[in-house]
DNA sequence: AAGTGGTCTAGACCACGTC
DNA sequence: ACGTGGTCTAGACCACTTC
């Protein structure tokens, strides 16, 4: 069936054979067409609707994941060495914008510095909900960062990530070294399990050495 | 299960019952509980190996997933009116980077640029392969874009997307109507049908109106 | 060697949405 | 109303990989 959507011997905007078709012309039941239809239906290459049938529909959807890294692990597996620096930790406030996210609820605001062979990579600027994650409250933070932290205790559902390019600014200057003008790649994070926000984290990389690869092969 | 690994029942390291003792235990069939476990896989909150089980693995996979748009929708559906402009279109050559990718095949390269309510939105620098899409040589990309007219008719099966920030350069001054200084955020992608290549293309975006965000929500 | 997940079958019934 | 996809079952056998 790929190879047929493929070679456009079934072309966008044509309806497939229904299940029980597709099952006798292939000599298989119908429940293996179907998992091979639902695996097409993942690779984003048909949509089916009940009644409507299987549709081919136009490739865009689904090009690439994103994962949210162990920053230590992204850094060593490029072989490079990886430095952590707790730069600041207290309870409450933030000069972050977190848009009335996270209502009233008690936060632990956590700045820190990833480093890769020395050098200033990522300037992290998190909040934590306590009420959510009350064992946020008695890290110390100073030798395992949050991002490592949380990853490994902190089960999530839903996250919202935004990336953007920036200019340096006041912090980014002092914390990663940087000259005013130097631009910046930003990535905004913010996770929740269920409706109970978890954490809103700021990333920002040296727009120079820093990029987000991605790469997706869903072939024959 | 999925409540049993969010409230940490079963914690990030954990092995799972096997499936024939889940499908005792919720009392459905072992297929059900397949379907269950694949759905968790998919979301990437376990691993599964013959023999060694279904076990707990820590979750940073799997967070988001970029899509290829079609730029006029995305202007469009964001409330603005779209506008498109060819600049350049010709057989051949290309001053872009392409590390070898097309090997000797014939190339069209194309820049174009498209528009938010008259001013621009994204510059597009676009090499074709018109060995794997001679269509494309017939192609004016006079009204439609190359960018709309791949989607709808191209299919590819893998992708490779590089994101990062940038600093205006000439063109992008001129193109893109900015100032010496000001931030771009680049997105380059190589897409190939099998192992032949179909298109690259780099995309420049101003910093100060442009960033991609995603949204994925796999709640209870 | 044994135990786990992986694949397949044949059949039943359900539920949605288009016609 | 009816045709399509969606869900479930019970069973068989296979294939990998760890013990």
């Amino acid at each position: 069936m790929l190879q047929r959507l493929n070679d456009r011997t079934w072309p966008v905007g044509t309806n497939l054979p229904h299940e029980v078709q597709l099952a006798e012309e292939f000599q298989v039941s119908r429940g293996t067409v179907r998992r091979a239809l639902e695996s097409l239906v993942d690779a984003g290459l048909v949509e089916r609707r009940r009644k409507a049938g299987t549709r081919v529909v136009e490739r865009r959807a689904y090009a690439s994941t994103l994962t949210i890294p162990i920053v230590r692990d992204e850094i060593e597996q490029a072989g490079y060495r990886y430095g952590y620096k707790l730069l600041f930790s207290q309870m409450g406030g933030s000069d972050l914008d977190t848009q009335g996210l996270f209502g009233e609820a008690p936060l632990r605001w956590v700045k820190c510095l990833h480093l890769r062979d020395g050098r200033p990579y990522q300037y992290e600027d998190r909040l934590i909900n306590v009420d959510t994650i009350p064992e946020a409250a008695e890290q110390s933070f100073v030798e395992l960062s949050p991002n490592e932290w949380l990853v490994a205790h902190v089960p999530y559902s839903a996250v919202r990530t935004v990336l953007r390019a920036d200019l340096a600014g006041g912090e980014d200057i002092r914390y990663l070294q940087l000259r005013a003008g130097d631009v910046i790649f930003v990535v905004e994070r913010y996770t929740a399990l269920g409706k109970q926000p978890l954490t809103f984290v700021r990333l920002r990389h040296p727009g120079h050495t820093f990029q987000i690869v991605t790469e997706v092969d869903t072939s024959c």
